[in-house]
DNA sequence: TAAAAATGTCATATATATTGGACATTTTTA
DNA sequence: TAAAAATGTCCAATATATATGACATTTTTA
């Protein structure tokens, strides 16, 4: 599994605590999951990506294999 | 958060012990993801859009607010 | 219409996502 | 180029997804 939000938390000038705050969660859990160190619940995942702008498939890819 | 498991599964003819057996999950997992008990990995997510041959985002339907 | 398969559910146990606090390091800003 | 902000990381605690086994009920099949 792959992610693009460090890339389109730049282009949108966000913080990693900014996500945080405005998904409801912890700025640990927002970096953990940038940086692949678990698997995210699938409401996070929505949550994340809906302040990116973004579809989920576009911010997280899942190499199927 | 709605899903349409049930739906695409029976269209493909599939149980409920066949999409766990499947995404290497036990089938109390599908029962309770499909009948919104709890908010599924997005890894298993993943798994089950993939079997059922549709986008994350048909299987999951996703209400922001 | 009885038997078999599938589903719903419960209880307990385990794995792991998420938290909160704290601090070191890196990056940005004044 | 120093201060401030952002990030990475660690630890211990908590919440919750998932597992296992078992059984009742519903649905499907022979």
């Amino acid at each position: 599994m792959k992610n693009y939000i460090k890339e389109f938390r730049k282009q949108m000038h966000m913080t990693q605590a900014n996500i945080a705050d405005l998904c409801g969660v912890a700025r640990q859990t927002i970096n953990c999951v940038e940086n692949d160190k678990y698997d995210p619940t699938l409401e996070l995942a929505f949550k994340i990506s809906r302040l990116l702008k973004k579809n989920l498939e576009e911010v997280f890819i899942y190499d199927s294999l």
